[in-house]
This record gives structure tokens, C-alpha cells and sequence, in this order.
DNA sequence: TTGTACGGGACAAAAAAGGTCTTATTGGAG
DNA sequence: CTCCAATAAGACCTTTTTTGTCCCGTACAA
């Protein structure tokens, strides 16, 4: 739907969360979900993905919790997204070659790699920083 | 997933073929589908829709099949996809107003437009002129 | 050693995408 | 005026994706 999805929604919820704290205060993941209001069981898969690639770093047990794994400057929209949605591809004739082979269509694929182009500016651009209401 | 779906890349190719024939000339949806490799039956629901919005003229009987609602030069490639797909909102907050009421989110909402705003300009840029291989 | 909190995987309901089928309806040609 | 060609409309269906939930395991701190 040309749309992201609730996914990476609440991906982007959870990091402005963490991005708003002190730097390297541990959050409850409770605490994110509560306040940001985005279900608690759903932002724990989320954000064992983030944990995988980096973008925040884990603490088990008590007084555990989520931190950013990188400074929020240093993280922006665009990594978020792409790290829950994966790669940004207006439409499947440009994600691979191969994949669209008629040649009529073709006229269409650099107008689909320019709207790819400027939504990765547009997201790359902005980093938690700017998010952070602060 | 911030791509379009099958219908509307199927849209914009049937809308592509009709551009690339002879202006007034009237194309069967069975040939349209072949040469498009679009399932016809799909491709039927889709040019109703266009019919009723003007993008497309109908003909019933012997005959008939599609033509050009209006000349190429005056049809976009948005107005192609936002028939289909509806409007263009990568994110759901920024719909409308009241959907998204948290104040720290706020944040992203000019991003989001942003993205919006350089997608409608792009794909308003090209119209089907542009994109038929005469 | 116990309680807290995340990790991981299986599972499932709901929604959307993708497409088919059947029955009109329209219009042209014989 | 009747038959055939072609779209219109709507019901229906299947598959995939989305949007979660649940349970058990594991790590860690007090």
C-alpha cells in the first residue's frame, strides 16, 4: 500500500522512546510500551531484532532493560526502517535485474528508482536526534 | 511495505499499452493482458475502476474494449497509482488529524509528509507520454 | 536460589492481496 | 430481432502478510 507498516511504526516509537532518555539509562521495556503505546509482546520481537543488528543494546535480568547501541545521532530513520521492513523498493521491477524482463515496463523503472532515491535522502537524513523531543 | 502492490504495477502496465497505441484506437482487454503478462480477469476489475474515473472509455459489444479516457500527456503516473491504491500516505499517523494523538510521535509527522510530498511530486511529474515506447 | 527481565520459537487470528466465476448488460452485425 | 462479442458488476475464494500472543528457556543480580 505504498505505506509502512504498524511494525515499523512502533519500531520508530520504541527508539524515539529510548532516544529521549538519559544517555545509556537502561528502559524497561514495559515502561516504552506503556508510554509510547504500542503492544509490549510485539515491541519485544522488535526489538530483539534491533538487539541482532545493533541498534540497541539488551541487559537481561533484574534491573535489565534497552539502551541505544549507538549514540542517537549516529542512528537514523532510514536504519530503523530498513532493519524492521526491509530494503525500501517502490515496486518488485527494481529490487533485483531479472525480475521484470518485459521491455515495454522498463520505461517505468527510473521513475521507481528516483522515488527510491529520495525517500532513502529524506529517511537518511533524519536521525534520532531530531526525534528526540528534548 | 512501502511498495506497490501487483495491482497497481499491473495498472500502470495496461495503461502503458493503451498509451503506446494509436490515439482512438480500441484495444481488447485480451490483448492488453497478453502483451502485459497481467492475469485479464485482474486486469478487468482494475480498468472498471478506471472507467468510472474517467482514465479510461469502455466499449461494450463486438468491437469493443479500451481506449484513453484522456490524451496521454494530460494522465500521471500518480493519478494511475492513487486510483488504485488510494492516496499516498506512507504513514498512518499522518492520514488525518486525531489519528495519532501522542505528542512525542508528533516528531516524525513532518518527516513522513516530506516523504509524501517529494513521492506526489515525482510520480505527478511523468505522465503516460513519458512512458510509452513510441 | 529466587525473582526479574529479555531471547526464541511456535502458534493463531485478522486483514489484505490476488484472483476466479457467474450472471447481467450492452451493442453490433447478419 | 436474434445471436454473438465484449465489458459490468458482484459474489466468492485462496493465499500471503500482518499483527499479534504464549510458553519456555536463559541470563543476571540481589
Amino acid at each position: 500500500m505504498l505505506q509502512i507498516s504498524r511494525k515499523g511504526d512502533y519500531a520508530i516509537r520504541g527508539m524515539v522512546y529510548l532516544a529521549s532518555q538519559p544517555v545509556d539509562k537502561v528502559s524497561l521495556l514495559s515502561d516504552i510500551a506503556a508510554k509510547m503505546e504500542v503492544p509490549q509482546t510485539f515491541l519485544a520481537k522488535i526489538f530483539q531484532q534491533f538487539n541482532k543488528s545493533g541498534l540497541v543494546k539488551s541487559y537481561r535480568g533484574a534491573g535489565g532493560g534497552f539502551k541505544l547501541g549507538r549514540p542517537a545521532e549516529n542512528i537514523s530513520l532510514l536504519e530503523i526502517v530498513e532493519t524492521v521492513e526491509g530494503p525500501i523498493v517502490p515496486n518488485r521491477c527494481i529490487m533485483a535485474a531479472g525480475i521484470c524482463s518485459r521491455d515495454i515496463s522498463c520505461t517505468v523503472h527510473p521513475v521507481w528508482k528516483e522515488v527510491q532515491k529520495s525517500m532513502r535522502e529524506i529517511l537518511s537524513s533524519v536521525t534520532l536526534k531530531h526525534l528526540a523531543g528534548r
